[in-house]
DNA sequence: CCCCCGTCAGCTGGT
DNA sequence: CTGACGGGGG
């Protein structure tokens, strides 16, 4: 092997083990910063330099993003010069070798569980051409279940049951088992709600996101002629964000480390920020019990951030009692240290960060180096806002993809029905445009009418006069569809069934309004959607399979990627980005953490895991803000300083006006109280974390005044104080729910 | 069946 | 303030 390769010689000694891990489980910790992707690629390079065929390494990640970005690198490294357009080849390397580049599989858990499906998923009785229901296809099936079942869709709306269905796909469970374990009263009903999911999803000839992850499992199980042979295949896997697996992916993880020459999990607890979506960091922290003979490597150095940023984020961070205290060690010395501002409304706020964008490009910062966090995409509007009126472009990163806007999500319903006739939720979409005055009563009789006589309901609607057209057009395309690439089927099944040209007189209306407007709009996206599926070879089903799947998995791709424009982006979209200056904004209780994480001391770690995330992005400059008065559903209300404010040391944080809320202690900063107007509340009373002590401590750790001995306890509940006296400070009475603070023996 | 309009409830987060 | 839904008329 060569190590002589710049993409070797620039690593540290962590860094080198973890790339020189031969075999085994290898779980590599790796902290914000440190160079986690460059020691991936570098290792995933290693091995096929050392003669592992490329095809035989499986690299899941989280997001499309992150597998795109390690396929370019990987690429780069393997044949330089070739970089993006094998990018895109490797995405589709997995089930056929392309003519290019021996390129191992990078790519999503779902993606890489749609693959198996679409091979294997015979023998669990799916057809080959199944198609995926996202969200808002689950929804609407959902949708319709409750009402036929006569549920109260007020009390029970169906995100409810999404979210109990998901859960119980996770988890390997009946949803009447997810239904009780969840506390629920109507534990039938979600069972008949359930039942009648699947059988609505099979007769579509879909499966939903959980699905893509839960069905491999299944059958990797239940087929070990199956396993063997995709454990054939995979001999070396990686998977990163493993802080981040849910139950069903952790199961997936198993099922193919169990049989694969080397595992590597790479992952950062302290970057676990989707527990709401039943993830969980107990796979990584139980590795070494998990996997016996585990190889564990920390990467500590963190390259990326200014020592001064770095300290700040560090102190929050230590704020959380459930992780392993680590070591970070900053690479790069000395920078600003991050500086907090108060300021009246989130308008007043939105337009200081603009103008301090504004300054900092000035001041030579590329406008994609700078970037926006907030907790609710609900907060851009204002940054938005403020940003167009200093004309400084921006970005919105994961808000309204491509592929969620209506008239992409029409084609797309075009495209799943005339795969499957038997796909009701696609078909009630793309009957609403144009109109062919069918609706859902004519379509309810027809359903009738196929359950009364056995026969599938396509059949029955097909007898309908006025979806006649529409039927003997799908079997002239169905007869076509062989010889066209998928751009040309797309483009012939919007013709023919008259959407593309209801769609292109209705943009040439005249203007009236936003009606005119809004229809040119919504054909320059099909535009784009041909364009899209352009870029797809073959011809036949499974090309234009492979471009559905594409668009439906592709969520975060909303495009703009190269535009010179600042980023704007939820905290959760920022993991694993990195910019030189962020703005952290919204920093209130009720925000940042959010009103729903209020109750539970285990939600609050993870909202100040958000935040951590949040500074760890940042390589130069970080400026945190808060609005004291926040306008929801048309009102103002009066906000409080994120408790976070509270848990960052006083001696590390720059003040930026005298706007700040007021110090319990004068000249401590931010290491006393929130301010006395704590009922004033954004989302409602507020309950602090439970920070009681247990048993009987004689000592306490606070964040600014280090370890002091109790003196004594005043106070019930929420004014519950301690008095304590602190080596430097001398003697202190800290309300106990204002400071994260530890107490021991 | 479809469109319009008044009313009402709602904002985490993502593949 | 925005989007979703239900009722009523064309």
């Amino acid at each position: 092997m060569r190590l002589s390769d710049p993409i070797f010689t620039t690593l540290d000694p962590d860094q080198r083990r973890a790339v020189l891990h031969d075999a085994g489980p290898l779980l590599l910790v790796a902290g914000a910063g440190s160079g986690k992707t460059r020691a991936i690629v570098a290792r995933i390079v290693r091995l096929i330099r050392d003669g592992v065929p490329a095809r035989s390494i499986l690299g899941i990640t989280f997001t499309n993003r992150a597998a795109g970005e390690m396929r370019e690198r990987v690429a780069k490294a393997l044949a330089p010069g070739v970089e993006s357009s094998i990018g895109d080849v490797l995405a589709r390397s997995f089930d056929r070798a392309p003519g290019t580049t021996e390129v191992p599989w990078l790519g999503t858990f779902h993606a890489f569980g749609a693959i198996l499906l679409r091979r294997h998923g015979g023998r669990i009785g799916l057809s080959p051409r199944f198609v995926i229901y996202d969200a808002r296809d689950q929804h609407d099936v959902l949708k319709r279940i409750l009402k036929e079942l006569n549920v109260d869709e007020k009390k029970f709306p169906p995100t409810k049951f999404a979210w109990l269905i998901e859960r119980a796909k996770r988890d390997g469970v009946s949803v009447e088992q997810a239904a009780l374990s969840a506390g629920w009263r109507v534990v039938t009903t979600a069972g008949q709600v359930g039942k009648a999911y699947d059988d609505a999803l099979v007769e579509a000839g879909a499966v939903d996101f959980t699905d893509l992850i839960r069905l491999p499992v299944t059958l990797l199980r239940g087929a070990p002629d199956v396993l063997t042979e995709v454990r054939s295949e995979v001999r070396h896997l990686l998977v990163d964000e493993f802080q981040d697996v849910d139950g069903a992916q952790a199961e997936l993880t198993a099922l193919l480390a169990g049989g694969a020459d080397s595992f590597c999990a790479v992952g950062d607890e302290d970057q676990s920020i989707y527990g709401w979506r039943g993830a969980s960091a107990e796979p990584m922290l139980l590795f070494e019990r998990r996997f016996p003979g585990a190889k564990v490597i920390h990467l500590s150095t963190n390259y990326r951030s200014r020592a001064a940023i770095l300290s700040v984020a560090g102190a929050l961070i230590s704020k959380n009692r459930s992780r392993r205290e680590k070591t970070i060690l900053p690479a790069r010395e000395g920078g600003e240290l991050p500086a907090v501002a108060v300021y009246a409304d989130q308008e007043a706020e939105a337009q200081e960060v603009a103008a301090a964008a504004a300054r900092e490009i000035r001041g030579g910062v590329a406008p994609t180096e700078i970037a926006v966090f907030y907790r609710v995409n609900a907060q851009s509007r204002a940054i938005e806002d403020a940003l167009r009126m200093l004309r400084i472009p921006y970005v919105l990163r994961g808000a309204l993809s491509f592929y969620e806007r209506a008239a992409v999500r029409d084609a797309v319903s075009y495209l799943k029905w005339f795969l499957h006739p038997d796909d009701a939720v696609s078909l009630k979409r793309l009957l609403k445009f144009p109109r062919r005055g069918v609706g859902e009563v004519t379509l309810n009789k027809a359903r009738e009418a196929a359950r009364r006589e056995g026969i599938p309901p396509s059949e029955a609607l097909a007898r309908i006069p006025n979806l006649a057209p529409l039927f003997s057009f799908r079997t002239l395309w169905l007869e076509e569809l062989p010889q066209m690439s998928p751009a040309e089927a797309l483009h012939a099944l919007l013709k023919g069934a008259g959407y593309l040209d209801a769609l292109e007189a209705a943009a040439r209306e005249p203007g009236e309004g936003r009606e005119g407007a809004g229809r040119e709009e919504d054909l320059e996206h099909v535009r784009e959607l041909f364009r899209v599926a352009e870029t797809f070879p073959g011809a036949g089903e499974d090309g234009l399979l492979e471009f559905l799947e594409k668009v439906t998995l592709a969520a975060d791709e909303a495009g703009g990627e190269e535009s010179e424009a600042v980023r704007l982006m939820t905290l959760h979209n920022a993991k694993g980005l990195e910019f030189d200056v962020v703005f952290l904004v919204g920093l209130e209780d009720g925000l940042l953490p959010h009103s729903r994480s209020l109750d539970s001391p285990h939600d609050i770690e993870e909202e100040r895991r958000l935040l951590y995330v949040g500074l760890t992005r940042a390589r130069e400059r970080a400026f945190l803000s808060l609005a004291r008065r926040r306008n929801l559903f048309g009102s103002y209300r009066e906000t409080v300083p994120s408790r976070f404010l509270y848990d960052l040391p006083a001696s590390l944080m720059r003040r930026t006006d005298g706007a700040l809320p007021e110090p319990a202690r004068p000249g401590k900063g931010f290491s006393g109280a929130p301010p006395p107007d704590h009922r004033m509340r954004l989302y409602g009373e507020p309950r602090y974390e439970d920070a009681e002590p247990s048993g009987r401590p004689r000592k306490v750790r606070h964040p600014v005044f280090g370890e002091g001995k109790i003196e004594a306890v005043e106070g019930e509940g929420n004014d519950r104080k301690v008095i304590a006296r602190f080596p430097v400070y001398g003697l202190k009475k800290i309300l106990v729910r204002a400071v994260t603070m530890e107490f021991f023996e």
